[in-house]
DNA sequence: TTGAAAGCGTTACCAT
DNA sequence: ATGGTAACGCTTTCAA
């Protein structure tokens, strides 16, 4: 039998003033029609330390017709990111007394009985989680009307949903920030591993972009890109088929007449393909080629040696979402996202080497 | 600026009824002192469906005095789970209306503030995961406080708060079944890598069991165990240091003078490890070893070839502590419950060959 | 079989 | 500067 909580009633009634006066006190209210003198507050506040008191959520928001709740819609797909987008929501979101509830959706159907579930919770805002997955087009609809009623809907890792303010990867500062890094320690042959549909800017935005990146830095230090295709993976599954795809991407790599000295390959997964693929021909890494990942975090550091690479910052990307999200409740100026890709320096990466100058143009 | 949803009298008013007729209905509430006719049924249900009537959890809760919330409390450490968890947990709390509100730690004192606002938001039951993190004394004292007072709080992946009941890995039986499969291929000089402690039964109950399964397998099949402990990692970090202690296990194994056919190693990074040292002597997985990994999904797929193994079924846990919870709630029988882990055969176990036999017993 | 009234805990508004 | 009162949307209980 859980112990009867305090009401804001009996504090009030033990500091001998009205409840409005005790909501005032606890909540700060500086401008209020409600006044109350420093005595009263001191005696009011005491006491509902002494009663341990704490408001309840459910009558306030009753009274207020908010739920406190900001509803988080994820793809069962991306669940690595899941916990730290979480995270990420719940820094902005606690100090403005919310929390975050988590609906996850395997599917179209699951994700539109999961949303209809959130509306039903009264969530004050909605952050949809639209990453790797083939959109609906009954629920992108469903979201785009529910926001242009004005509602907090917020779009993350996606850009499935038309006219709905959104976070994304920066991939173009991603690409260009890999590329340059990899100049600055020497290399000039510089590949990139990327989705075979990059150049699709409509449909493949995000290789597009990364793409754009990388060919920007290389055309200004007057190089030649050099863009291997991976083959586009359908099942997302378990990342297996991401792996082969990065080997095969390596394989046609080392076919290239020149070989690059190093390489960005969009996608972890892949770059660890790809490391595969030299290690199974005997080439070292970073000794005969550097390797520079991108993307996901988990597998980044599995790799022997561990890659170097840029993650994507899914805790900062929470927050970005959780911003806007609160942004548009409370009526401010907010826009559109992007979010740059935290840098994580491992072992995969080198300068260029004499002997690799050597290999390269003999 | 949102539409105004219809309220329960709106409803009322359209189908010519009284509020608490139309929670009846739609409620389904049989064992009422309201009873309804059909035709009132059937004419409040129609109005509800053409108002598009939900009714507000809002107002229910206020008057039910449950906020229809079931708490996670997770610590960051084993972000790889959350998403499953929390699936598992939605799988069993939504046909009960309840949705999962997810509050997420990183050290003891978020833990302590994050309890804190679970209870604050009035959750009805919480499901604390104390996995990996060395539980600390504060917040497993308060967590058996409010268990004590009848509260439903399950333990997720720990064993941490006394008096409390929890959702464990099955580790004995994981185990048992572990050894059993690569008996059954073949395999009669069978190796465990495990935390160097595992004997400690009372700190390292996980690695414990998990010993004791494969050593009672092996008892009834009349063979030794050949234990090789792996270093105890600190940090649990991103996992490098796992691996890396997999690395030094594996180093040991080559040193036998009888080498094992087959391994079984707790945890699938230390797997991994053990997986690359092998391939840097040399050998081949599985043609001359087979490795069987245990525990995190992630890592398992990465290896080449990829790990066969036993993961923790993190849905099904969700799934089994939502019970528990749920059980505690509505004054049911429950218990604590261990969670068989989950079998995922790929590539990294075969039967024992003509070779290996040579080889071993020359 | 139904309606009416009270109450859940809070906040907002209007009096004093 | 403070208190009273109504309201939020629903459920529960009692009366008809």
């Amino acid at each position: 039998m859980a112990k009867q909580r305090p009401t804001i009633r009996d504090v009030a009634l033990a500091a001998g003033v009205s409840g409005p006066v005790v909501s005032t006190v606890l909540n700060n209210r500086t401008e209020s029609t409600v006044r109350v003198s420093p005595q009263t507050r001191e005696r009011v506040e005491r006491v509902a330390r002494e009663l341990n008191y704490t408001p309840s959520i459910l009558g306030r928001s009753l009274a207020q017709q908010k739920s406190y709740i900001v509803g988080l819609l994820l793809s069962a797909v991306n669940s690595p990111l899941a916990a730290e987008v979480i995270r990420g929501v719940q820094d902005i979101a606690s100090p403005q007394r919310y929390s975050p509830m988590v609906f996850i959706h395997g599917n179209p159907e699951e994700e539109a009985a999961e949303f209809e579930r959130s509306l039903d919770r009264r969530v004050d805002a909605l952050i949809v989680d639209t990453f790797d997955t083939p959109a609906d087009a009954g629920n992108v609809e469903a979201y785009r009307n529910l926001a242009s009623t004005g509602f907090p809907l917020v779009e993350l890792f996606g850009m499935s949903i038309p006219d709905v303010l959104r976070v994304n990867v920066d991939f173009e500062a991603d690409a260009r920030r890999a590329t340059q890094h990899l100049l600055e320690l020497g290399h000039r042959r510089i590949g990139l591993v990327v989705h075979e549909h990059y150049h699709k800017k409509e449909t493949h935005w995000a290789g597009w972009g990364f793409y754009s990146g990388y060919r920007a830095v290389l055309e200004k230090a007057g190089l030649e890109p050099i863009v291997i295709p991976a083959p586009a993976v359908t099942a997302p599954g378990d990342g297996l088929a991401f792996i082969e795809s990065g080997r095969y991407a390596g394989r046609e790599l080392l076919a290239l007449a020149e070989r690059p000295t190093a390489v960005i390959s969009y996608s972890n997964r892949r770059a660890y393909g790809v490391v595969q693929a030299f290690l199974s021909e005997g080439l070292k890494v970073p000794e005969d080629v550097s390797v520079l990942g991108y993307y996901e975090r988990d597998v980044a550091v599995l790799t022997d040696p561990p890659l170097s690479s840029l993650c994507v910052a899914a805790r900062e990307a929470g927050q970005a979402a959780a911003k806007i999200a609160f942004g548009i409740m409370q009526r401010k100026p907010v826009e559109t996202v992007a979010v740059a890709s935290e840098w994580m320096p491992r072992g995969s990466t080198s300068a260029l080497s004499a002997s690799q100058r050597n290999t390269i143009r003999p």
